[in-house]
RNA sequence: GCCGCUGUGGUGGAAUUGGUAGACACGUUGGACUUAAAAUCCAAUGGGCCUUAAAAGCCCGUACCGGUUCGAGUCCGGUCAGCGGUACCA
């Protein structure tokens, strides 16, 4: 599972550290935006590759949002095709190429390598070997932001050698490209002009041919790519013809032969890459290795845990090496097992490491024979419940996917998936902001000016009343001929200085930019929980986040929202509570609850029990607001009825809740209660209300009894007999009657 | 470019999965209480039409265009916008 190798790594010299492709953003570093550049190393890997259809299958069977399982099958990246073989047109060397697109064999018009494939030391003649070296030394220098800025112009050198087209026997010459990356497929491609895009523009460039063996588009303006409408052209030999065949036909055809043939055969190839796994840091696990005569040696069991040396410094070395590199006493050991002169292993596991089995040693502290005791894995594991964001699809979540696996296939654990059911909490964003923008001038601009300006912008925040929405846009209010804005420097920084826009001043369509950003500090918006413990209490804090709509749904903070479940909250207390005397109040009485009252509470039940489920806590809050406005209203509050809402409130208020279980008289605590179950029989109506609709409009509303809710006859002729929709039905042709229990009856007339 | 998700009042969001769109909350307006304010309570609140007024009624309305259906926020096809992911992956 574990190798070394010298692979070109993403270092960062300003870090100096060595970063994960997935750390690396457009170039530079995920952490303090570093510039990053490629360099070879010698690493440690993690074969994830060997896992990546097991990760790709066992997708299907959790309970995860469709938007994550997706991320990770494209990360993963499975690709069914061919590879092929081409030999040399003057040595005995072969190139191996993988193809999805067997079937465009005949118009494969050159070969391009990797720079750092290894055949182009050996096919490089003598007049391009000067060109190609410098080639290859300048594609190495290259960091990633320099590959992406140099995507659209396309760049390579010809080796000077050519490989023989295994279907026509046609001599191709093979060029050396940055396009193609040594990691993916065999590091070499045929390339076919007329039905790949990035060949065709490589193509364009260098004056390769282009031949069409795909009819359906006109390969004289682009690529002709689609495979689901082309049929093949130009396309046989003595042996075998694809002409006239559709994509898919032509390929099974193709595929076959060049198996009969020797020349190929059907391959699968993912885009996930092995997983670098070491860092040059001091804080990290070490690796559970020596190396002895130069050679690394896990180290046995009983010599485990390896744990960090004391230091001083932490920085890193500076060389590429880790900062252990440098504490002798530490690094320079003995071999356990042989007694020889030993070097540890300098490198630390990255910060995924812990996170790829935490979740297991905390089912099991304290547990020593190994990472968590089989009794406890089987009791508690998989996960039943995962809440995480969205930013770990693809890192954290199928590392640890990964790492289960391993422990799985090798008896540690019982489950082959970690998480079996995965949320994604949705971002809480800032609040709503309205923002007008202003050019260098001072200008005021109109959207279509804002999207062409730039130069430099003055943002400026006005406020929500100053602001109307009509139809689809925002405005100002006509009344605001002059109003003070508050200034937002460029830098993010805002200062109050008092500005007076005028209304009329830039004319009509300005540009008013309304929606809540990401809350961070450089914008100055973000909302710190602290503060609204200390002016509303921790219970108005978790009411309100849960209230605030779908918990994977991405929202704003709204403060007024906040003082709206902060009254909600001061009602139950209210309902209950005198807040003159702090005694309970006189409503509050012993006995039987009215129908009406076991009604309201048993909806309530069975709403807030369904929606905890379904973590649709909004509308479950929305259910005790219900209640709450109902039981107001009554004269007698039974003690029952109080007592089980209390422990309906209880997960969503569980301070509140618990002293008001207390002031009922009832045994501490209220979280050790049996919730309540509710009682279908009380949630019976008397009457059943049926909406009327005529040619599918509402024209009236009855009310039958519920013991005649069901009788389609009675229902449609009291129906027929309402007074509003007697008018509709009147001189027409009733053709058809739709009644649908307990819902809806709808007339169809005609005429 | 490609993949995925989301578009509902002034705002956050509901809608039993095809059956009265806008629950609940915020905001706004009016009223009560108060010397006043806060807090609290009551009422109205998608847009429009008809009517002296009220009651009732009618039309339009879930991003846009079209379709299926007795009936569409919900299903299907197309378009647009926003958000997220990804990008020379052969």
């Amino acid at each position: 599972m574990a190798y070394q190798a010298d692979v070109a790594v993403n270092w960062c010299p300003e870090l100096g550290t060595v970063l994960a492709n997935e750390e690396v953003i457009d170039g530079k570093s995920e952490v303090g935006g570093f510039p990053v550049v490629r360099k070879p190393m010698k690493q440690w890997m993690l074969k994830i590759t060997a896992y990546a259809e097991r990760l790709l299958q066992d997708l299907e069977e959790l309970d995860w949002p469709e938007s994550i399982k997706e991320m990770q099958r494209n990360w993963i990246g499975k690709s069914v095709g061919a590879n092929v073989r081409f030999g040399m047109q003057e040595t005995d060397d072969e190139i191996s190429v993988f193809t999805t697109r067997p079937d465009t064999l005949f118009g494969a018009t050159y070969m391009v390598l990797a720079p750092e494939h290894p055949l182009v030391d050996r096919i490089t003649t003598a007049e391009q070997r000067k060109a190609v070296d410098l080639y290859i030394g300048e594609a190495g220098k290259k960091s990633d932001l320099d590959r992406t800025d140099l995507n659209k112009n396309k760049t390579g050198v010809f080796t000077g050698s050519y490989a023989i087209n295994p279907v026509n026997g046609n001599a191709i010459p093979v060029w050396i490209a940055d396009y193609v990356l040594i990691s993916y497929g065999t590091g070499a491609i045929m390339a076919v002009p007329g039905h790949d895009q990035r060949d065709w523009e490589f193509a364009r460039k260098f004056d390769l041919p282009i031949v069409e063996v795909v009819k359906g588009g006109d390969i004289t303006k682009e690529a002709f790519t689609e495979s689901e409408n082309g049929i093949s052209v130009n396309s046989s030999n003595d042996e075998i013809s694809l002409d006239g065949l559709p994509v898919d036909e032509a390929k099974e055809r193709i595929s076959a032969w060049l198996g009969e043939k020797g020349l190929g055969e059907k391959t699968v190839t993912y885009k996930l890459r092995d997983w670098l796994f070491s860092r040059q840091r001091y804080w990290g696990e070490p690796f559970p290795v020596i190396h002895v005569d130069g050679k690394p040696k896990p180290l046995p069991e009983d010599s485990l845990p390896v744990t960090l040396p004391e230091v001083e410094k932490y920085e890193p070395s500076g060389t590429g090496e880790s900062p252990l590199a440098t504490i002798t006493d530490w690094v320079n050991t003995t071999d356990p097992e042989t007694g020889k002169p030993a070097r540890r292993e300098t490198n630390t596991m990255p910060q995924w490491a812990g996170s790829c089995w935490y979740y297991l040693r905390f089912i099991d502290p304290e547990y020593k024979n190994g990472p968590v005791s089989k009794e406890k894995e089987q009791y508690w594991m998989p996960v039943d419940l995962y809440v995480g964001g969205a930013e770990h699809a693809v890192l954290h979540l199928l590392y640890a996917r990964f790492w289960h696996k391993v422990l799985y296939d090798i008896g540690v654990v019982s489950t082959k998936e970690p998480f079996q059911k995965l949320v994604n909490q949705g971002m809480i964003l800032g609040e709503m902001e309205f923002t007008i923008y202003k050019d260098e001038n001072g200008r005021y601009l109109t959207q279509k000016e804002l999207e062409t300006y730039e130069g430099p912008l003055t943002r400026l925040k006005l406020s929500g009343e100053h602001i109307t929405k009509d139809g689809e846009r925002y405005s100002l209010n006509p009344e605001q001929a002059h109003l003070p804005v508050i200034v937002a420097g460029p830098d993010g920084s805002k200062t109050t200085v008092k500005d007076y826009f005028a209304k009329d001043e830039p004319g009509e369509d300005l540009y008013i930019e309304a929606r809540s950003f990401k809350m961070s500090k450089s914008r100055g918006n973000v909302i710190n929980p602290d503060d609204v413990v200390e002016r509303y209490g921790a219970d108005a804090l978790r009411l309100y986040e849960m209230f605030m709509g779908p918990l994977e749904q991405v929202k704003p903070w709204s403060m007024s929202g906040v003082e709206g479940v902060y009254r909600f909250l001061k009602r139950v207390w209210r309902m209950i509570i005198d807040d003159e005397t702090g005694k309970l109040l006189p409503e509050i009485v012993q006995g039987e609850p009215n129908a009406g009252q076991e009604k309201a509470l048993h909806e309530a039940i069975k709403k807030v029990t369904g929606d905890i489920e379904g973590f649709r806590f909004n509308t479950g809050i929305s259910a005790l607001m219900i209640f709450v406005n109902e039981a107001m209203k009554w004269d007698k509050r039974p003690l029952s009825v109080m007592n089980d809402f209390i422990l309906l409130l209880s997960p969503y208020a569980p301070h509140l809740a618990e002293e008001l279980w207390a002031k009922l008289g009832n045994e501490p605590s209220v979280s050790s209660q049996t919730w309540p179950e509710y009682d279908e029989s009380k949630l019976v109506d008397e009457s059943q209300t049926y909406a009327i609709q005529v040619n599918g409009k509402v024209r009236g509303e009855i009310q039958v009894p519920m013991s005649d809710a069901k009788n389609k006859e009675l229902v449609l002729t009291e129906a027929k007999a309402e007074a509003n929709v007697a008018r509709y039905l009147e001189g027409k042709q009733l053709v058809k009657e739709i009644f649908v229990p307990l819902r809806i009856v709808n007339l169809v007339v005609k005429g």
